[in-house]
DNA sequence: GTAGTTGCAAATCATTTGCAGTAAT
DNA sequence: ATTACTGCAAATGATTTGCAACTAC
């Protein structure tokens, strides 16, 4: 079954909120969306298709998506909330410039590997995971020689 | 020497920024304060014994104090901005509990160690890392089978 | 029918910015 | 001297909220 769908509907029922046509669009067009994307972007691209559909419905609906644990909130360089599937076959990691923000996603296996045995080593089951490392990236510490 | 204290001269030397008065207050008042302040409650806590320091200056020199690595922001429940000094030397990670909230800590030199290396193979000079991983933890674990 | 939800517009509030005076280089 | 910095007050802009109409239950 559309097992994240599921997850959904079974928070609502489960706290007293109702299924609604929004909650249920924001969350497909959530889902079929590059990650990273904030509320005014995802509400752009809903938008093209359901005219009347809220701003507001949005932001509430991401909101709800974060609390079930559906997506994960997330802050980079500029102003906006962005949001992040929590899918946890998909594990990358990323590398995040001090300096001039630029993000770059990895991958590795083998660090995959340590993060569950470690999980394992507590008792955990894991559900995602997040990995960011900061530093300066080629580009920034080529600058930071230059000025003197 | 105070090392962060230095450091964050050596950063505003290489950008050609001025040391003034009021960063040098703001980051040892951030350095003695508990972590995860946010701009305000810093501008608060500094206003006490210097009451006409600026509040933009506060918000100005946090932003520094996070462009030269010494400082990273965070985002919690509310919508301020935090701050936690990065401490280098240490890396602890956190197994985080999506249920519950329970916080483990835990460290392990193996994953220190390709994490440094995932750094190098993108030439990023590391500055400080975070690594969470969500799931259930054993007590939680038990808790969601009896849930029908 | 009842209680939660929506879309809109207005309000909020953390953060940023313009500016004239001040301080570091 | 020159250029950056400060404090203030005003501006910005992402997010939240009040409300009357609507929809899921």
């Amino acid at each position: 079954m559309g097992s994240v769908e599921d997850l959904f509907r079974d928070y609502l029922g489960k706290h007293g909120l109702k299924i609604t046509r929004q909650r249920e669009l924001i969350l497909e067009e959530f889902l079929r969306s590059p990650s990273h994307l904030s509320a005014e972007e995802l509400y752009l691209r809903l938008r093209s298709n359901n005219p009347n559909i809220g701003y507001a419905t949005v932001y509430r609906t991401m909101k709800l998506l974060a609390e079930s644990g559906i997506a994960s909130e997330r802050h980079f360089g500029d102003r906006q909330t962005r949001y992040e599937p929590n899918i946890s076959e998909e594990h990358h990691y990323h590398l995040i410039c001090n300096n001039c923000g630029k993000i770059i996603e990895f991958e590795d296996d083998k660090i995959d590997a340590l993060l569950k045995s470690a999980a394992k080593e507590y008792n955990f089951t894991l559900s995602h995971q997040r990995l960011e490392l900061y530093g300066l990236c080629s580009d920034c510490q080529r600058e930071s020689m230059q000025s003197s």
